[in-house]
DNA sequence: GGCGAAATTATTGGCGCCAATTTTGTTGCA
DNA sequence: TGCAACAAAATTGGCGCCAATAATTTCGCC
């Protein structure tokens, strides 16, 4: 098999466009940065054209930014905004929590268990890449018990949207240690089956976890 | 100024994507159905170019969905996923109570009267057309007031997908006279400003006005 | 007449060219 | 030296052509 079957152009725009995604999580491109088109075929070895569909795709969604003739670039997200996706997060997060109590099972608690582990490691010697990698992965893996698919996009649609934001993640460390105890009080509720505890830590991990004002009201 | 400025690509191609999602939810285009690229050029007289654009646009946010060298089709939202999307709805539409309590003015309220008894008139004398979009105004300027743009956008885009199911809505005209008074109980709990209350009744609004079998339990 | 294969037609989709626009650099003048 | 006008370079973006693929029809054979 020397000549491998070609992919169709949907598949590369939407592998290309995660890509890019991904960069702008790990802050390879910062808010408010210009993705020059020409970089990004280079680095990536794409066409223009697979370019061009990627960032479209991702200005959709909101990841990025489209100005006309100026190009495309990493949407920068004002504070009301940031305030609204953190509010809408914990309406969405809190929410998995029942799902997730009633569904999940030892193998995945167990799984939980270790992702948590690991990013306590990651809290002590791993990289800000890694500390977030895993922790997203945690919260990735945790959120797909919750039996609902739909649910689980839109989490993660705000989750990317809200990266945009100048407000730095984990500013301190300390309240990085704190995210991290947090995931241990998680798994406590998980493994107690209470849900509507899972449901308050996951709201207060949301709102605590990003050092901004004052926090909005959840609904309850 | 007899020659208009014209505009960006950018725009058409937004303008295009909605005028064809509008099309989708009034029911030109029904769950399933072939968008033809060449037919699409015709009836709103646009390039191919900016047809693709609009449909990969669409295909983005999930309301048509793309099968590489066929084409685009209105996506059909199986049922699983349906209820996926009633349940997510119930959890965000639920909680713009909270804020639409507390923010409406007299004017608001008076408008929504005014939408309300509209509906009125369209159960009884309108088309079905006329009915839903109606309905959908109603709750638009409601959930307008609930201070979170964000959350907004949430949900107009879940009820966008929804309509991709084969399940009519308002199969028969008790369920529409049904939301009808429904109408009527949420402007008494807004005027009354008791958010819990309005909150349950959107969430059977929801729940109810859609024939599905068992209905997803909502938090709370 | 029924069925399968081949030819024809219809439709989609990759992509590169070049015009439009913006940005950067340079020159000339006060 | 500062500023404005102009020129050059860089970058984006519209769009049409035609190859690739799928759908349809025709044809020939049993």
């Amino acid at each position: 098999m020397t000549e491998r079957k070609r992919q169709n152009s949907n598949t590369r725009r939407a592998m290309l466009a995660n890509e890019i995604a991904q960069a702008i999580r790990l802050r390879a491109f910062r808010p408010g940065e210009w993705l020059r088109q020409i970089d990004l075929e280079e680095r990536f070895q794409a066409t223009r054209f697979d370019v061009r569909s990627a960032l479209d795709e991702l200005a959709v969604r909101k990841t990025i930014e489209h100005v006309p003739n100026r190009g495309y670039r990493v949407a920068e997200v004002d504070l009301k905004t940031y305030e609204e996706i953190l509010a809408t997060r914990i309406i969405l997060e809190r929410a998995t929590a029942e799902g997730i109590v009633a569904r999940i099972d030892e193998a995945g608690i167990a799984r939980l268990d270790a992702l948590a582990a690991q990013f306590s490691a990651a809290v002590r010697t791993g990289s800000r890449t890694e500390q977030s990698e895993i922790n997203r992965a945690f919260h990735q893996f945790m959120y797909s018990f919750c039996g609902n698919a739909v649910l689980e996009e839109m989490i993660w649609s705000l989750r990317d949207r809200g990266r945009g934001s100048q407000i730095t993640v984990w500013s301190s460390h300390e309240l990085l240690q704190k995210s991290d105890r947090e995931h241990y009080e998680m798994m406590a509720a998980l493994k107690a089956r209470d849900a509507e505890r899972l449901a308050a830590l996951i709201a207060t991990h949301i709102a605590k976890g990003a050092p901004v004002g004052p926090v909005p009201v959840e609904p309850g």
